[in-house]
DNA sequence: GACAGTTACGAACGTTCGTACTATTTTAGC
DNA sequence: GCTAAAATAGTACGAACGTTCGTAACTGTC
């Protein structure tokens, strides 16, 4: 699965720059906006010469959503890793996952989320990835709540994929709000949520906290 | 704005059952996915035939919306005016604006969802339109809330925006569950976090046990 | 520096896009 | 039933769509 990465050969390169380009646009204009002209014009290439690259234009949707979910573990998931774990983890999780859109550095919103309602109709292997993409996600946010649980910081009766669940909706209307109300405070909200949402499922102070060593 | 309703016109009824069929295919392929040629196909018209009863496609998608909004009022929120002020009227709100996509009798999903999706990036006519629907469904979500804190039902310190904002999110999650990953629990979930929400905010118990549901 | 392999281009394919203009048919008031 | 108006169809357009193909220009290796 990974790449040997040796020496990226010219054509790779190529590839990867075009699909900088192609992920600017989708974030934008959504992966049904992407054509194969603009983005052909985007990177200076020929229409063909692009094509050449990706089999059908669809190989090529493809290839944007799972650079895009390789970004995104590496901009949201990989460094919570390194945050111990419990209420610490979840909510950095949580953070990185509501700034994603602007951490990202793409001009549009995520494209998860706007993919994941364009072919929530459209049968196809793109709406399977989306799925997968999107069952991938939940499992993080429910392992991490899950790990909350296990280190007391959350009642054990919590549902972490109810919680999964509601966090979810709360990036959704933040994401909402913010691309096109352009609401200020939407950060601040969703934060508000999130201590609301965890401070209901909080489990009763302890005696002392158990640190774990290592 | 209201039509004067004497008789319709031949020329309004089938732009009525363009709409329709416009309604359907733009819910399921958005409202960017909906061409004049389909639609044409669909309603078994000429293009240049249906094409005259809008100026352009931009003027048939702001008619789409437009009519969806109605729809939207018509099924959601004219039903809930009849029920008591405060809480009742803030769950009943909450139940059928979940059902809507459902209760639409529309094949795909919600379009108002979709188009805010599809145009948080592309400025125009319609985006504002867009904006405006969300700027309306927001403020009726704030004002029951604020009918629920007047009749004593929420606490006076309950943030309305903060519980529109939470209530938008959980609808974006259920919408993108349901129709992503068939999730039949979804609209326990729904509830299950509206519940918790709305309890967190209620007022204190009063003198008087509060009623059964309905 | 020659050679094979990779990479990119230009032109063209058939379709569909939105829209404009012109006919033809259908409706509605007399 | 006639007639003006309204509604629909027909035809054509330039542009963009994804894709194919033959060929030119590179790239890396010996």
């Amino acid at each position: 699965m990974i790449q040997p990465a040796i020496r990226p050969t010219k054509g790779e390169q190529t590839r990867a720059a075009i699909l900088d380009q192609a992920l600017a646009i989708a974030s934008r204009l959504g992966l049904e906006g992407l054509t194969i002209g603009t983005l052909a014009d985007a990177t200076g290439m020929s229409k063909s010469g692009l094509f050449a690259h990706f089999g059908s234009r669809e190989d090529l949707q493809l290839a944007v959503l799972e650079r895009a979910a390789t970004r995104y573990g590496n901009a949201v998931l990989m460094p919570v890793l390194g945050i111990e774990r419990g209420l610490p983890r979840l909510r950095a999780l949580f953070e990185r996952w509501l700034d994603w859109t602007i951490s990202s550095g793409l001009p549009g919103g995520c494209i998860m989320i706007s993919a994941a309602n364009e072919y929530d109709d459209r049968p196809g292997p793109i709406r399977d990835a989306v799925i997968r993409n999107q069952r991938r996600g939940n499992a993080v946010s429910e392992k991490a709540v899950r790990l909350a649980i296990e280190e007391g910081h959350l009642r054990p009766d919590t549902d972490p994929e109810q919680i999964a669940f509601e966090l979810l909706g709360i990036v959704l209307a933040s994401h909402n709000h913010r691309r096109l109300l352009g609401d200020k405070e939407t950060r601040k909200r969703a934060l508000t949520a999130f201590d609301e949402l965890i401070a209901r499922h909080a489990a009763p102070a302890q005696p002392r906290a158990r640190s774990a060593p290592r």
